[in-house]
DNA sequence: CCGCTTCGTGGCAGCATGCCACTAAGCGAG
DNA sequence: CTCGCTTAGTGGCATGCTGCCACGAAGCGG
């Protein structure tokens, strides 16, 4: 860890990347961002940014800089998923790294609005993206990888936090599972998984009525609740 | 993604930080290096090293030369775990970011040499290390991840490799993974787990004789192998 | 009243795992 | 040689989790 004088070596150009992913159409979609400008202009990728170090206090501040900056949104819940860096990845630069972040979000009330340098925003099936894999720069293995690792979450059950509203029934979390995973699940396994594991609590009293039997709402089980002690 | 010229940007310190794990008197160590300089002399903390783009052909194989130079060792199965970055982390640096990268090396055979502005190398308990979190920068803290993600992947059987000789019995290989994992583990459910997941094949006619009843060898499964099959 | 849908729960089988026991095979002491 | 000790290897059993299936409950609409 030892090291010479910082200013001894040129460094990378560090750039953070944001792969945004929703539930659409039934779908597990990503947000990408059409390029205005060279280098691969015209072509689409992962709406990201330069780290600026007189801006951001940490990586993870600095992936928030850069979703508000781009996409005039401020989630929390963002995640570290890997950093890649090689001397190719970018033509503006001599060598780049990019730490790239990975976002959930609802698809109702949901509403990136383009920031400077992107002609357009639009959602993509992953499974397209991953198939064509024709995006600027390394971002269809970096989607690759998003997909990958969230996927690997769900099958954990580790509920994707932010991307639900704050109260659903089981079916609607469900569903949304399935749709992230793209298969289907057992409905009485997944709601004695979630009960084992005291993920998620019902709020009294609360049913979502609609067209068939009404279905009791639930919340996520903030750390240490009250829960379902009985005495 | 579109983003303005690189230059116009200063660019934060970035390092590569190795944290070697082995189980050396049963437990699991870390490999640490005692600084020889300014910042936090005299202090220990993780070998590494600074992003050389001139030499780098990646962070891969930055990581691997930052092993080479500061332990004189060349070891394969190393793997990125985080990135952290922030503007204190460093203060030779207005921003530090460091790429952290975690090595599982076998106690025997290993002989790591000091390299420059290295005091001393040493291995230490991570349990001590952790405890203590009286290293330099903020080492304690990527070495307590580092140990967790390790210890984690155990628990799921993805075996050390790289960690063990190329041979190695049903026993050896337990007691390696207990010894990571700071647990006993039940031999009859090892070997079924490792039987069912078909990791591990038997090096037909060898045995480890020894003082007590021989015992079977086993090496790796190399994806695809004849295996087990019978016709 | 009937049929359709979704909600919610319970039974059952299969699999994986932890725990325990027993046998096999070597060594060394007496 | 025999006994005792140690480690290797296997099998049984209970348990717990999960997938699959089924059934009743509760609402809506024709």
């Amino acid at each position: 860890m030892p090291d010479a004088d910082p200013k001894r070596y040129p460094m990378p150009f560090t750039r953070l990347e944001i792969a945004v992913l929703s539930v659409i159409d039934g779908e597990l979609q990503v947000l990408l961002a059409r390029r205005a400008e060279a280098p691969y202009a015209g072509k689409w990728a992962l709406p990201g940014g330069v780290l600026r170090i007189d801006l951001d206090a940490s990586l993870d501040a600095a992936a928030q800089r850069v979703m508000r900056e781009r996409l005039a949104l401020d989630l929390p819940f963002l995640r570290q998923l890997c950093a890649a860096g090689s001397p190719s990845r970018d033509p503006r630069a001599p060598w780049a790294l990019s730490v790239v972040y990975r976002a959930l979000v609802p698809a109702e009330n949901f509403n990136p609005i383009a920031g400077k340098r992107i002609e357009v925003l639009a959602w993509r099936s992953v499974d397209a993206v991953i198939a064509d894999s024709n995006l600027a720069f390394d971002h269809s293995t970096l989607v690759s990888r998003a997909v990958q690792s969230t996927r690997a979450e769900v099958e954990q059950l580790e509920l994707p936090v932010g991307f639900l509203p704050e109260q659903f029934t089981l079916g609607e979390l469900q569903s949304c599972c399935e749709q992230l995973l793209g298969r289907q699940l057992d409905k009485s396994s997944f709601s004695r998984r979630l009960a084992d594991r005291q993920l998620v609590e019902p709020v009294k009293g609360a049913m979502r009525t609609g067209a068939n039997r009404p279905a009791q709402i639930y919340q996520l089980r903030t750390n240490g609740e009250p829960g379902g002690r009985r005495g």
